[in-house]
Parts: C-alpha cells; structure tokens; sequence
DNA sequence: ATGCAAAGCGTGTAACTACACGTATGGCAT
DNA sequence: ATGCCATACGTGTAGTTACACGCTTTGCAT
C-alpha cells in the first residue's frame, strides 16, 4: 500500500496564481496601447467576424468564457466604440462587429503584445512556454471531456 | 535568417483559460460544502495563524494576491462568521483568525477538496499535473523577479 | 523633539467571471 | 395550424481581481 499520498498542492490554486501573474505582466505591457489583456484577446477574435457573422455565442465559446461573461466584457468595448453587436440573420441571435476605431486599437494593441509575447519567452524561457501551452491544451480537453461526463451519471435514467 | 516566427498563442489567454476552467471545475466539486475555491484556499492558508499573528499584508502574500483583493474576500468569509479579524500587536496591523464555524467548514471542505485533486489528476494524468506544478513555480519565479527589473529601468536615476 | 520615510491598511472605482433565471425566436412533429 | 423543445440571448446577483489614492502608525535620523 502507498504509505501516504503526499498532500499535493492545489491545483486550481496553481492555475489561478498563474494566471493573475500573466495577466498582471500583459495588462502591463499592453498599457501604451489602452487596451487590457481580455480586451486584447476579444478584438483578435472578434476580427474573425470578417471570414462571415460571429455571433455572440460563437466568440464565447472561441474565448472559452461563459456566453454571459462575454456579454458584459463586449460592453466596454462597445462603450469606446471599438466593438459593434447587430442583429444577426437569425432574429435571436446577435453579431459582433469591429469597427474601424477596433482595427486600429487592435494594431496598436499587437504591437505590445508582441513585446509581452517575447518577454515571457525571455525571462521564462521558450521550452517552458512550449510546456504550458502543451499542457493546458491536454487539460482543457480533458476537462472539457471530464465535465459533462460527470453530469451524465445523474442524467442516465430520464 | 529566422523566416518568421509563427505567430505563437498567446501565453496569458492560455493561462486564464485553464484558471476559468480549473476553478469551475473544483467550485462544482466544492459546492456541497457551500465554499467556492477561493474561499476555501483562503481557509486553508489562513489557518496558519495557529502557528503565530498572521496579518493581511502576509496572508495575502501567502496566497499570491494583491493586499486590497484580499481585503474583499476576506469579507465574504467575515460575513459567514468564518473568520475574525483582529488588531494586532502593531497598532497598525491586522490580523486574521480562524472561528470555530471557519474550522468546521475547512474540514468540510477538504473531503470535496481531496475529491477535486485525485479527479484533476484522474482525468488529466498525474504527470501532466506535475508538469503543471513544475511550470507555474518556474513561472511564478520568473516573472516575480521579471517585473520589478522593467520598473528598476526607470528608477535607475533617482 | 521633530520630522520624514516606510510600513500596514482600507476605499473608490472599474473590470472580469459565471450561475440562475427569464424571454423571444426557430424548427419540427403532429 | 398547433404545440413543444431547442436555440440564442440578456439581466440579476454575487464573487474575484487590482490600481490609484489616502489614512494612521512606526521607526529612525537629525
């Protein structure tokens, strides 16, 4: 018998110091431009309202955020004219637009960004990058997968 | 010459995805003990104050937080009676203790909390998870001595 | 003793996050 | 045509996060 697992540290605690630092070190580098990291990430995938209409489901599910989360962050950017949300073919749904004030807060923004990409690689390092992001891709899978799984027990017997 | 670089993820949308994700995830498992997993790691590290005067300042460095973040979370926690806190021997200093009910629910919530940890570690597999652990306390070190370098730039000449 | 920098904390403000719930539209079987 | 479920979306509420700022207290140098 294993004598006693050792009390592993918590991985949740792990992944959101984690993140919060990152975020923190991007926000940061991002500052010139006025945009913060999340708001960053949304106007790059926003932008691919230009290969055919995004709806506001569709980029949720692109940023892995919460439809609803994703509701409330738009706003921000809709409110410095940098995001519009139309009506979409369907009458339920609604899609999001950039604007050109959007496309030039992008362009300002990628530069920064670029920066904080090759900075994290200096200072951390190009292989433990490459590990991280090998890693987060097995684990959203797997949760991603996980998830539902554990829903569907309780589900079985309808 | 390097014919381009490939135009690599970005470092701080992986690292949120997998916090929003993970922290999802051990919320579900918690839920039962009414404690999110924020509260919870905050229980937990707060109950070194058993060992000697833990004030805010340390407590929240203990949990990689901004000081002020913890002030607000540490209300919620206040407001379930959970925790106390206290003047300290300095004037001006705080400090946090566990209550009896906050004891209860720490213990509470650490059967749901060890579920959550072999689940991750089920799904994902063990070394994906030490992997993990591995790269955020790389990281983490990284970027603690990283940011204050870019700010000591500007210090140099006093 | 005085004065001043540093330590320790809280609040105002604003952003990010998601669950529970409710609404409206669409598509399909009857 | 009707009815019903699924789809697409927003809001209420509540928790998490941090920066800028201001307050009191402490400790030390003058």
């Amino acid at each position: 018998m294993s004598p006693k697992s050792p009390p592993a540290r918590c991985t949740s605690f792990m992944a959101r110091s984690l993140s919060r630092k990152i975020s923190q070190f991007y926000d940061d580098q991002l500052a010139p431009s006025g945009l913060r990291g999340t708001q960053f990430n949304m106007l790059v995938q926003a932008r691919r309202a230009k290969d055919g209409p995004l709806t506001v489901t569709r980029l949720a599910e692109l940023l892995n955020t919460d439809r609803t989360t994703l509701t409330r962050n738009l706003q921000t950017l809709q409110a410095q004219g940098l995001l519009e949300v139309v009506p979409g073919a369907d009458a339920r749904s609604r899609c999001v637009l950039v604007t050109e004030a959007g496309e030039q807060a992008y362009r300002r923004g990628a530069h920064y960004w670029r920066q904080a990409q090759q900075q994290v690689r200096a200072l951390c390092g190009e292989d433990v990058v490459a590990q991280l992001e090998k890693v987060v891709d097995h684990m959203l899978a797997q949760l991603q997968a996980g998830a539902p799984a554990a829903d569907a027990v309780l589900e079985e017997a309808p």
